[in-house]
DNA sequence: TCCTAGAGGCTCATCAACAG
DNA sequence: CTGTTGATGAGCCTCTAGGA
């Protein structure tokens, strides 16, 4: 086994006579490996810290030298960080393959232009108006005729196409007589900036941003209801969630209002919620009932879907409501198939349990949605033959969580019903699910079930 | 064909405290 | 584990030429 040491003796040995423009981390791994004949790959992020290191101290060096030329020095390591960094195509940690592929495959088939990000248009230095001849443009085009201008006056350098040699214009703009077609990306950045007319919005959004950035989620004040403000008696009427829960806490010790019978999470909240003149009140409940209900004092606006599962109609309209938002959605959009059936698996009441087993998804869409319903993971093309409220379209709940344990659906129906508030661990539940369940589509699981998919859309009406 | 550099904005997953 | 919201960081978007 080589040490640590043995390493990095050898490194800086093969750096002090390398060519620094030319060589990368990769080769200098692929140097060590072969030196030492063992495989390095789990030590990527070592070499690279260690290049950069070498890098670092050989600069201070050089300044410490009082080289004449500190600027060139200083120059000249930028191009040579700027090589070091590069990985030729292997990924820091060494197991992002999976990832490139599907980088690979969204930058091939993606050529959606979006007004954001580099479309933007912004505003141009002096400098850059009179070179371009305009006083706005996006990056993109800017860049674009940057390459114009290079191309059309032959300013690429034979020896290494990759550097530019400044004319006039160029130089008034970067102020150098050559730069690198990387470093003129930098150097352009100096001269674009963003537009000032969307000041007003731009700002008030940014204010609120720095707003929000002092006072962080749980950290957050939030409005309390009346009853909640009446229980805590001091007056305060907006406090942070983990300050409400600290001081309910201190109060049901105080007042020893827990069940030390039922152990768990079980306590007797009903004294707590007669005090916050709660309108459901129940006698016993657990840790997790309670921070329902006390989260439905602390936002007295959220909607409490518990009290429509009874009525049918207004899932039917809670849903198409979803509908209609999520078609815009962008990811929604790339399927035919578009979320609608919660409703129809409340109310199915797991009729459904001899066919879990087939459950079939094809692919998952996520959908991601700060409102009443959020985090909802649906499978297009499932198998589960649902009740449906609506005609059209049909898309499948992934409810495959504990379909290997049937007995456990009840739990999955609530967590369901409960969708509107408990969203997040839903979404991880699913989340975790779907790494369990068949992947096959509609199609193979005909040809492999040799009947046809019983999750194959209804287009009866309710 | 994919990767490299660089820019700013957008989307999405994950994390934070609190109780038993 | 159970729920809550906002901050945060990773990854993707566009564009270019050269090199593997």
């Amino acid at each position: 086994m080589v040490s640590d040491s043995e390493l990095i003796g050898r490194l800086r040995d093969f750096l002090r006579n390398s060519d620094l423009n030319t060589t990368t981390t990769a080769i200098v791994r692929r140097k060590l490996e072969e030196d030492f004949g063992i495989d390095l790959s789990d030590k990527k992020r070592f070499i690279r810290e260690q290049v950069d290191l070498f890098l670092q101290t050989e600069h201070e060096k050089a300044v410490e030298e009082g080289y004449g030329h500190c600027e060139e020095v200083e120059q000249e390591d930028g191009d040579e960080n700027l090589k070091m960094e590069t990985e030729d195509g292997d990924s820091e940690d060494g197991d992002n393959d999976d990832e490139d592929d599907e980088k690979g495959k969204t930058s091939s088939d993606k050529a959606k232009k979006r007004g954001g990000g580099f479309s933007k248009l912004c505003s141009l230095s002096p400098q850059l108006q009179e070179f371009i001849g305009a006083t706005e443009m996006a990056r993109t085009e800017v860049v674009k005729q940057l390459w114009n201008h290079i191309r059309e006056n032959n300013l690429q350098d034979p020896s290494n196409r990759r550097n530019i040699l400044c004319d006039e214009p160029l130089k008034a703009l970067f102020g150098v007589n050559s730069i690198n077609m990387f470093q003129m990306n930098k150097a352009l950045s100096k001269h674009i900036w963003p537009l000032e007319s969307n000041d007003d919005s731009d700002d008030s959004a940014r204010e609120d941003k720095r707003q929000k950035k002092g006072k962080s989620g749980f950290l957050a004040p939030l409005p309390l209801s009346d009853a909640l403000v009446a229980f805590l008696g001091t007056g305060e009427d907006a406090l942070p969630r983990s300050d409400v829960v600290k001081r309910m806490w201190d109060y049901i010790k105080q007042n020893n209002l827990q069940n030390g019978k039922s152990g768990g999470g079980n306590m007797r909240v009903d004294v707590v919620l007669l005090l916050c003149k709660v309108a459901k009140v129940k006698t016993k409940s657990n840790l997790c009932w309670w921070n329902k209900e006390l989260f439905r004092n602390i936002h007295p606006q959220m909607v409490d879907l518990s009290n429509s599962i009874d009525d049918l109609s207004n899932y039917k309209m809670d849903c198409e409501e979803i509908y209609e938002e999520t078609k815009a959605y962008k990811n929604v959009a790339k399927t035919e198939e578009v979320l609608g059936s919660l409703p129809s698996l409340l109310t199915s009441d797991c009729a459904h349990r001899n066919e879990v087993k087939h459950l079939v998804p094809k692919h998952t869409v996520n959908i991601q949605h700060r409102g009443i319903f959020a985090y909802f993971t649906c499978v297009a093309y499932g198998v589960l033959p649902l009740v449906q409220p609506f005609s059209n379209p049909i898309l499948y709940l992934d409810v495959a969580l504990d379909f290997q344990q049937p007995t456990k659906i009840e739990s999955i129906k609530t967590r369901l019903f409960f969708m509107g508030v408990y969203t997040l661990s839903f979404h991880k539940n699913l989340k975790r699910a779907s790494d369990n369940i068949l992947s096959l589509s509609t199609q193979e699981y005909q040809m492999k079930v040799g009947s046809e998919c019983p999750g194959q859309p209804l287009r009866s009406s309710p």
